[in-house]
DNA sequence: CAATGTGAATTTGTTCACAGCC
DNA sequence: GGCTGTGAACAAATTCACATTG
């Protein structure tokens, strides 16, 4: 066990491993080798254990990983041994989207407000399973202390990000997940992390154009 | 000019500064320096220099870029300088965001076909200003021909993701853009990004848990 | 003896620092 | 004088290869 600084990249994956590990544990299978992993995931058998080498030995030699275990710890290092309310600015398609996606609850993560300023979307009830309902950005306050919420997601227009993303700062949230295409400055105790989608699709018209392998 | 392999960080920055440029010349800014961009953008400003030297000489030494050139060669290299067509699978939640997401369109990105083998989905209208209605799978070659299609996005839950890949290949597709949580298979020649928004928010848990800076 | 865990080697990516040029 | 472009230095991440161990 090392306690070096952790790449990114390792802290990816670790959450990619974590999630085939639960997939394994539904198929009921109970022993996983670092080849496996690596094939399912598509990245090198040492890549694996190197990445899972910063956290501890979780392993036995000759062996392999036992499915279960490494599930619980890999979600214990990812701190989602217990579940994560967050709140969501943007009543737009895509915020409407973000509300509705199953796969966030499934993985524990909750999205208890929904705020936005435009006028006509305030009091709308975006998931009526879930009860929320838009409201102002003043009242986020409130809802933030209330449910303890710890995640803000911006998914609003480019243009509208820096300021959504100062007002959440301001109510004291330390994680920002920003759909928004732009860069948006924060203190550097706030960590936000940008999901660009129109990016991910350059990199493939880049290869599409420039076709080497 | 070199010809090296390019990093994928490389192109993924070189598309934020390419918006960067965008809103540089929206504001009728001409010329700018790396150490602009830099700041911008949230880079260095020696990233900025060789991230664009891998592509060519775009700058005058004393003075800076040019925005507008600039912005021109960056979205030539993107291969942003005209626009792609795209069909989605999936015309769940995110499907449907996805399809109204004006950010697309903005960057040359056109979704011309939605494709879903549920049957009461099948039919309805997803983007009535864009006339788009859900198809069934089978009519995929079809639209993919007609319509010129070279990028297929995948919107189904995890499980249905393989498949989908599997006939988006078939149907002649070299990219894809995939939303599903899982890694799928696809031959070397076909590029496939994911983007996986639990990943993303695994990433803040980690930091949020593990509170060093 | 099969598969982990890990130092060492290698590759890849970033930053430095300055020569070159407008 | 100021800012680019770049080789050289540095840092980080990945892969290799093997000693270790259940």
């Amino acid at each position: 066990m090392k306690s070096l600084r952790i790449p990114e990249a390792t802290i990816t994956r670790l959450s990619i491993y974590s999630r085939y590990l639960e997939q394994l544990d539904k198929k009921e299978i109970e022993t996983v080798s670092s080849v496996d992993i690596a094939k399912g995931v598509g990245v090198s058998p040492a890549q694996v254990r190197k990445d899972l080498a910063y956290f501890g030995e979780f392993g036995t030699r000759g062996v392999g990983y036992n499915v279960k275990d490494l599930m619980r710890y890999t979600k214990r290092i990812l701190g989602i041994n217990r579940s994560w309310n967050m709140i969501l600015v943007g009543a737009g398609n895509l915020g409407t989207a973000l509300c509705m996606y199953r796969e966030f609850r499934a993985r524990g993560f909750h999205i208890v407000g929904v705020f936005d300023n435009d006028l006509s979307k305030i009091g709308k009830t975006i998931d009526r399973s879930m009860d929320l309902e838009v409201k102002p950005l003043e009242e986020m306050g409130e809802v933030i202390k209330k449910e303890n919420v710890d995640i803000g997601i911006i998914a609003v227009p480019a243009k509208a990000a820096q300021e959504v993303a100062d007002i959440l700062v301001k109510n004291g949230l330390k994680a920002i997940l920003n759909f928004a295409p732009v860069t948006v400055n924060v203190p550097d105790d706030v960590r936000v992390r940008t999901i660009d989608l129109s990016v991910k699709l350059e990199v493939l018209t880049f290869h599409l154009t420039f076709n080497e392998l």
